[in-house]
DNA sequence: CGATTTTTGATGTACGTAAATCAAAAATTT
DNA sequence: AAATTTTTGATTTACGTACATCAAAAATCG
């Protein structure tokens, strides 16, 4: 049987009051018993039982996601499992609102933010875009002792307590290594379609993914950018372009949004032109792709396991409990056609 | 405010009494009565508090852990993280037992799962060898209600309720994809190196990776396998004989453990043979091969989400609780050397 | 119809913790 | 040493559910 708060208090030789008081940091407490009992509750191996503190307080978690509008696939699955999410509210204590501020507008992102301070939150979750307006805002909601988890896109040098996302320059350098490898030894060129490159997760994949066709590629060549700001059309005339116009491209690299024009742009070049593609985020379109073999490989982030483990984590911030560290490490999926979910 | 029981017994004009009676389908009540309290319960959307009824029940789940014996690293790997587990325990009101047997030996993972027969037991999670004797014991368990989980290794046809473990055919097929691309257009043959063909997850490795070499790359061959037990002093003999009698090997696929022999075998004949290896496991030996070049890629399973899966796949079908699928789902990780965790 | 059985209600205790109140004891100050 | 302040104890209620007991009401039977 786990010890309980009597046991402490018979240990200790005071009352459960006393107990109390030393658990929950209430005042009146001398020092001298004060240290007694919190030896006693070292010596037992007291633990406190959640489950019944939280009964006990009628604890509820009011937790906030902040997170982009904006149609792209990705954003709409994130959103859609915040909203599954909020469905088991009730049986998690939680309590969760979304807030959806226009995508990569600073100011906007801000006032969300700012607009939380002092209000009864028991924590923040935000797909953060990487500014240092952002980063301070973040930070005056972490001295106000909030617990805030960056999703999907991380804030460096910022005081967020957890990142839930994957290691993006990681992303980038795995899917140069994979199309590096399936080329074979073949020259040619590369191009790489991303979605903005003010968004710091875009940019820490095209970082990786360049240093390692630069390291360990040579007869590769990475062509430069192209932005197709996540938009299908927008990127399916980027696409036809710039193939109609280089024909040493054997590669691509997508590490954003706007897979569909892609794929468009693929299907419409697709017996003559031998192409190898590595795209980012598995959809219902990228699915179909990667089965028909127009892409070769999807590398994907879980975002049920992101707003999941977003919601573990402030939960066990706010209480002050450990995380299982293992447990919250987001993975890079990589999908080929034989291993889909 | 979430309803409770005295929002049911309110609702449908009854005592409490009555609503714990049907709630816990206890005896004595009329059926209209028990027709109008569940009316109630649908209609106002009760959900019991399982932390309050665990509390009140004093609640813990007995569960028990067979694993095989044996000394490999990745036998090891899921003995520490049922261990780990266990020091979670009390947080989590479960009890686990761990059970050691002998790796395929099929009378004594019969005389393990019958001993639990009328035992008080919440849960049973075992690493299945794949036999009729093992799926009748595994039946008869589920026939006493008790929920039982497959872990790391399924048996197809049981009543099993869950398996927490990777597709292997599908892991067996992405071998085969990565071996395949990575080697590009090359012809040659590749040797396949198992444990025993004995046990189920290695076969439909096997069969996946033949498979996809037979239907997508004619000009690769696959040998016949090469069964080291999991030994890594006969796996190492046996790929050096293997390698030095056939000058057209290209590739090797390790789809068991041992792979501490195969990598001493790789790095004797390093700079002259240039050879394409995946593996199965992630442990430090295969993460430092992966890192200086001796293996090319890593699929993996994570024992540590292996466990804590079916520690919750068994404490919700105890419970009759419904599982987030998404979550269980087993993922089959592929490590390049860039993104090792 | 009365007698019997079944169903329902009322009530209390328990689980482990939180939080409040009031009285008693101890420590500190004057 | 008395007055004051601080610390401690004792006790109660609450959270939402489980479970037991006993009495009262309703249904069924002969």
């Amino acid at each position: 049987m786990r010890p309980t708060v009597h046991d402490i208090a018979a240990a200790a030789g005071v009352s459960l009051a006393t107990v109390d008081r030393v658990l929950n940091q209430r005042p009146g407490v001398r020092l001298v018993t004060r240290e007694k009992v919190e030896a006693a509750i070292r010596q037992i191996g007291y633990i406190r039982d959640v489950a019944a503190a939280n009964l006990a307080k009628s604890r509820v978690y009011p937790l906030v996601f902040i997170v982009p509008t904006g149609d792209n696939s990705f954003m709409h699955g994130l959103r859609f499992e915040v909203h599954q999410a909020t469905l088991r509210a009730s049986i998690e204590r939680t309590d969760i609102r979304i807030i959806e501020v226009p995508p990569f507008d600073v100011p906007a992102l801000v006032a969300a933010l700012d607009a939380l301070q002092g209000q009864d939150i028991a924590g923040v979750a935000l797909v953060a875009t990487d500014a240092p307006e952002v980063r301070a805002a973040v930070d005056r909601l972490v001295s106000e002792r909030i617990p805030v988890v960056t999703l999907v896109s991380d804030l460096t040098d910022s005081r967020r307590h957890h990142y839930a996302g994957i290691d993006n320059i990681a992303a980038g350098r795995t899917a140069a290594r994979l199309l590096g490898r399936f080329l074979g030894g073949r020259e040619g060129d590369l191009t790489v379609l991303a979605g903005s490159m003010l968004v710091r997760d875009h940019r820490e994949r095209l970082q990786g993914f360049s240093a390692v066709i630069a390291e360990e590629f040579p007869r590769l060549r990475v062509l430069p950018v192209l932005e197709g700001r996540d938009d299908p059309e927008r990127t399916q005339s980027l696409i036809s372009k710039a193939l109609s116009e280089n024909r040493n491209i054997i590669g691509i690299y997508s590490l954003g949004a706007g897979n569909r024009g892609l794929i468009a742009g693929l299907k419409a070049v697709r017996p003559e032109r031998e192409l190898t593609v590595v795209v980012h985020e598995l959809t219902r379109h990228t699915r179909a792709a990667l089965l028909d073999g127009t892409i070769d490989a999807v590398l994907n982030q879980d975002a049920g396991h992101e707003v999941r483990s977003a919601i573990r984590v402030m939960k066990a911030t706010a209480d002050g409990q450990a995380v299982i560290a293992d447990q919250e490490r987001i993975r890079l999926d990589i999908f080929l056609k034989d291993n889909l979910p």
